[in-house]
DNA sequence: CAGACTGCATGAAACGATTCAGAAGAGGGT
DNA sequence: ACCCTCTTCTGAATCGTTTCATGCAGTCTG
């Protein structure tokens, strides 16, 4: 049972505390036949490292930790999966710590990791991330990297996508088809990434000339429940004032806008055409397959876990880099043209 | 930057490091006077305990780690939120890891929680769940908490919910809206949920008596896609023949079968009901609201985690449990009674 | 053959927190 | 004065690993 110490394998194979060590982590250090003896008692005391041991003296562990706003988030989810490539194949962990939208438990989680002596920090903060707490790791010598969240002029690297040019990718396909009555659905303002897809397809409009309109239904969450109010809402306006087509900050409320428009008759897309944005994955296996914003989520990560590893190992010298990764459209049948 | 011991907090306040100790850990031991000094010079010096100090001294960490199939998918996002909430109740910490369904990922992440000396695991294993690795753990004294999977005979706790009795009532159901010819659609059949929701709609049938038929029409995979090649083939069998109803192993393949039943003009659930399972988010906002076998996600993690707490407490007399936890359907418009 | 060098092994010191036997002092009782 | 008890504080020992100055053979060089 348990606690097989470097001590004991020492001991079996009749060698010191410090050839084990070497054994373990210069191996070409050692003779091959004193190696083998060693590694021979290590399999058969089954000898586990200690890491708690490790990183006491090392200073620091070899572990790095990623804090997303919510584990359930596909956007995360997908996020996580990139970073992960890359710290593992750094020999490293990730593990995945989830704040839940709480300020506490966000700083509870900074706290124990702090203690923990993480390498290093991932993390989409709760709000625009000025955050005390992380100027303390910083301090502290950790390096932290900003995900999704805009550093301004922090002291960190950030990685992001331009959701101003999301927007316009997205209200300019929609010119396109034809459409000049347009409402954007999104909510609360409160919310960066919200504000910046309006002000990118708002962007769009003016820089196109023609007289347009783009409408500003406001929604309180970014659900599917939420769509569907809004767009019910929409639907009690005069035909000729209502928008052709909609644009939404999240492929929630596009979906929930779907739903709604579909069950009281209003045909997608011939009578309001929908661009959606995420492109998560019912997106694409929706009633009426989602035109969509999609972002290089896996990607976000990746760069995200490699500004991390490469600030942790230069250290002091490091110059902070803020990615700013370009989304694209992916048009699928909710915005063809309409048919009339 | 970095680094201040207990000692230079002892040094700082005029104490001994054992005094600090106390502080931190049994401030009722220390004069009240005396106790604010220390805590004064923790503030000034920014003290940040050192975990991996505490570790290797009290000989494990205190965090628990949950070992997911895929942190994208739902169900599993869904367990750690709960296990979550039970694991910071106690004080411990959560973290997360992500097999991807890859046994060497798998036996890799075992390892380094290994060395990390955590208090316990709680998985759902790639494939059955007799691995040697958590025969090692286990052997090693770490408390293992199967999830989602019976543990047999086996030497831990399980969590698990009744997919037999899932596929049962899903039956049940359509047999009680009249529906006589019936398909399941899912696979592989390797998956033990896969085959117990069968066996339960099988059951089911056999139960009522009446004749009544129980297609299959397995699937390679539990995805959108496989749904939606899964229903183009059934919808090619003459009508006489064409199952009235579909149960599928998961809402994705019954996502996909909705799809393509529109798609190719057939109403849902007028010429062919649908009842899924899982329960997902985008199960009540498809087309039309899709009925489905809900797990108690939440409670499965919650439970999980109380039994790996209750055994990493108890220690050797500790008596292993097998929970089951019993679906519920959720009957909403895909599994209306059909108007003819 | 002295001196330099190489390859391999050694074991004490350090990392930082916790614990525990016991010292020091205060107060009470006789 | 003496013994007890109680509270408060002390500091050495400990956990398991890594590192590094050191030692010991043997080999090469001139």
């Amino acid at each position: 049972m348990s606690a097989a110490s470097i001590k004991e394998v020492a001991r079996h194979a009749g060698v010191s505390l410090g050839t084990v060590s070497n054994v373990l982590n210069r191996p070409n250090r050692v003779a091959p036949a004193t190696r083998q003896r060693v590694l021979d008692a290590i399999a058969e005391l089954g000898y586990v490292r200690n890491d708690s041991a490790r990183q006491l003296r090392a200073g620091h562990s070899r572990t790095i930790a990623i804090v997303v706003l919510d584990v359930a988030n596909p956007f995360f989810t997908d996020v996580v999966r990139g970073a992960e490539q890359v710290v593992e194949e750094a020999g490293a962990m990730l593990v995945v710590c989830n704040s839940g939208e709480d300020r506490a438990r966000e700083r509870r989680h900074l706290e124990l990791l702090e203690e923990q002596r993480v390498r290093g920090v991932l993390i989409t903060p709760v709000g625009h991330g000025g955050q005390p707490d992380l100027e303390r790791l910083h301090n502290r010598g950790i390096p932290v990297v900003l995900v999704d969240r805009e550093s301004g002029r922090a002291n960190c690297c950030s990685v992001a996508v331009d959701d101003v040019l999301g927007g316009r990718l997205a209200m300019e396909h929609l010119l396109e088809q034809g459409h000049r009555r347009v409402a954007y659905l999104g909510g609360p303002f409160s919310i960066p990434q919200v504000a910046d897809r309006h002000a990118g397809a708002a962007a769009a409009l003016a820089a196109h000339g023609d007289t347009g309109e783009l409408r500003v239904a406001p929604t309180d969450t970014l659900t599917v429940s939420a769509g569907r109010r809004a767009a019910a809402e929409l639907v009690t306006l005069p035909v000729r004032q209502r928008p052709t087509a909609v644009f939404c900050a999240n492929d929630l409320i596009a979906l929930g806008v779907l739903q709604e428009l579909t069950t009281r008759g209003l045909r997608v897309p011939d009578d309001v055409a929908i661009v959606g944005y995420d492109d998560i994955e019912f997106a694409g296996a929706a009633a009426v397959p989602l035109s969509s914003v999609r972002q290089p989520r896996e990607q976000l990560g990746r760069t995200a876990a490699q500004l991390l590893l490469e600030e942790a190992e230069t250290g002091a010298t490091h110059r902070h880099r803020h990615v700013v990764f370009q989304p694209e459209l992916v048009v699928r049948h909710s915005s063809d043209r309409p048919r009339r």
